[in-house]
DNA sequence: TTGTATGCGTTATCAG
DNA sequence: CTGATAACGCATACAA
């Protein structure tokens, strides 16, 4: 395989030349340029990207972490969209993408600590924040570069991330089941270790009380996926003396499975519930009834993740930031004004 | 940051005894073991993965390739779950995971050469298979290791692969069709250009063919996605004269797709029409009603993919393979015995 | 069993 | 504008 020495012998020049060639260097005359490009791909030259990164003490690599990938929710439709977000972002300025995957939460930590130690990436997108988490903790002391794809649990102020306003599209959409006449509303959420949880938990019983409704524990409801045991959980909610009219779900693969029970134990979707969830996954469009949902825009959470680690890490200066990426109710069918009961209490009020 | 002459000041050895025990090279004595490694905690020092990248001309890493990021059908999560794969047969063998992606096709494969010629990864596994595709040929000519995840389309005898026996599961998944009483049965596939298209439609045909029905090209149907084409291709299949009694549709989210303009067009599955897909997808289980479907393992696929790749890279004169990962028939509530006119025609004869 | 010297392929510093 | 030369951090052949 050809080398910088091979092109400089051809070209009859000094491999410092021919480096300087390569990095289009103003101050090499035109003519040495063309003579060096020449024998360049006369000997199908590439620059090694590996001696480079030594010499440069950089990598052109950005570091992608996810949580265990023992998880379900690893199947989320969410991972692969990020991940086009950020493929985008970083390759419009030639970076890489680095993955170390493990299956304990153990494994990954190491693995992220090798790849921020062995200097195999210059900076780190991780796509998940949770509570207490030891990664985060590594990271910030390090001072190494890294962005996180959520709010980070404490030190938001000191940690750049890119997040939605999961507390408002919480607040809104429940305001829309609200404002559909629904009183009777329920939330379906996901693990609580997740910060993103938290914060549509809190907007949705922010809206709740808002509107002077009660907010019911009973009403609340968590499961990693909505197989066995979400099955119950369901159930149980149907169960109650006083059932749910509406339910805010905290993703759409989890309405999925909601609407699976709810067709399951012949409850309609809208017409004798209503659902809202979050993420606009493509499924959430061919589901039945194909569901009203919140576009957080995971592209843009992407690549907005990759061109702030990338300013980060060419801009070692550059200030933390918090990127607020929009969001977008997007009606569809799932979701309709409550015809029921609480109509009648209305009409009596 | 400590680097290896530190450590070896710290211990007073040379940094060549330093390089030693970090390989656990087996002659050097316990005791200077014994003396290096506590320099080297006490220094935290962690090896430069780049400098030794170069040194050793291998990366420990391996490049994944996935087709163009901007094709819709990249939500699809066996994306996610074959990266799982992946991870689980590298993180084995110490492997880490590099991909480059792009916008364009020309762009990925630009992507790609940069890696290879760049020497950043010591092996490529493709995650799909197309017909004629520039990408492979490079690889081929270029002898660089690699392995496909599907089935090659030519060469398949001198390019390492890890696939399913989609012909054989096509043919079988129709003849359970055939099995539960259905004549009439359509084909709903995606891209002709992907091999795996081609191979499950050849197995759907071998079987219809088998049972002595007749092959009709009004009842083959292709389709990126089911949206808005899609929904015109469902449409127009039951708007035949002979309307199809059962589907076999190349992959579980193609198959949510035809369940939602089904029910839109008041359809019942299984009752007026049976349906059988591919993948198995955690939403396949809470798709209503769940989809009977083959599990192709796309676990296994990834981790057989990547633990082939780094056996070839390990022991470049290893022969050629062909991994055929088994598949599995999975049966749940969307396809049922016929029960409709064609059984009366049974009757009759 | 350990140390010395050299190379891996680039980039950068300093002369010229 | 261009050429030597020294890093970058580690591995290894050869010596001892």
């Amino acid at each position: 395989m050809a080398t910088i020495k091979d092109v400089a012998k051809l070209a009859k020049v000094a491999p410092s030349t021919v480096s300087r060639v390569i990095a289009n260097n103003p101050r090499i005359s035109d003519k040495t340029k063309e003579r060096v490009r020449k024998a360049m791909d006369e000997l199908g030259y590439h620059p090694n990207f590996i001696a480079r990164s030594l010499a440069n003490q950089s990598t052109q690599a950005i570091g992608v972490v996810i949580h265990s990938s023992t998880d379900k929710a690893f199947q989320n439709p969410f991972f692969p969209e990020v991940i086009r977000g950020i493929s985008k972002g970083a390759h419009q300025k030639h970076y890489a993408l680095h993955m170390s995957t493990g299956e304990t939460e153990e494994e990954i930590y190491e693995g992220v600590v090798q790849m921020v130690e062995g200097k195999r990436v210059d900076g780190i997108i991780v796509l998940y924040s949770k509570v207490d988490d030891k990664l985060t903790s590594y990271l910030k002391d390090k001072n190494f570069p890294f962005v996180i794809v959520g709010k980070p649990f404490k030190d938001m102020e000191r940690i750049t991330h890119v997040d939605n306003d999961n507390y408002r599209a919480a607040k809104e959409v429940t305001e829309h089941l609200i404002s559909l006449g629904h009183k009777e509303i329920a939330f379906v959420g996901g693990n609580l270790n997740f910060v993103v949880t938290i914060d549509r938990l809190l907007g949705y019983e922010k809206a709740i009380r808002n509107a002077g409704l009660e907010y019911r524990d009973d009403y609340i409801v968590h499961e990693e996926f909505l197989e066995e045991g979400g099955q119950e959980a369901v159930k149980e909610l149907f169960s109650l003396k006083l059932p749910p009219t509406a339910l805010v779900v905290a993703d759409d693969l989890m309405a999925l499975g909601v609407l699976n029970k709810l067709s399951a134990m012949k409850i309609q979707v809208p017409s004798d519930v209503s659902i809202v969830s979050f993420n606009n996954f493509l499924l959430s469009e061919i589901a039945f009834p194909p569901l009203t949902t919140v576009d957080i825009n995971i592209y843009m959470l992407g690549c907005e993740a990759a061109r702030h680690i990338i300013q980060q890490i060419e801009e070692p200066s550059e200030p933390v930031k918090r990127v607020i990426v929009p969001y977008e109710l997007v009606i569809r069918q799932s979701a309709k004004k409550h015809a029921g009961p609480a109509r009648i209490l209305d009409l009596e009020a």
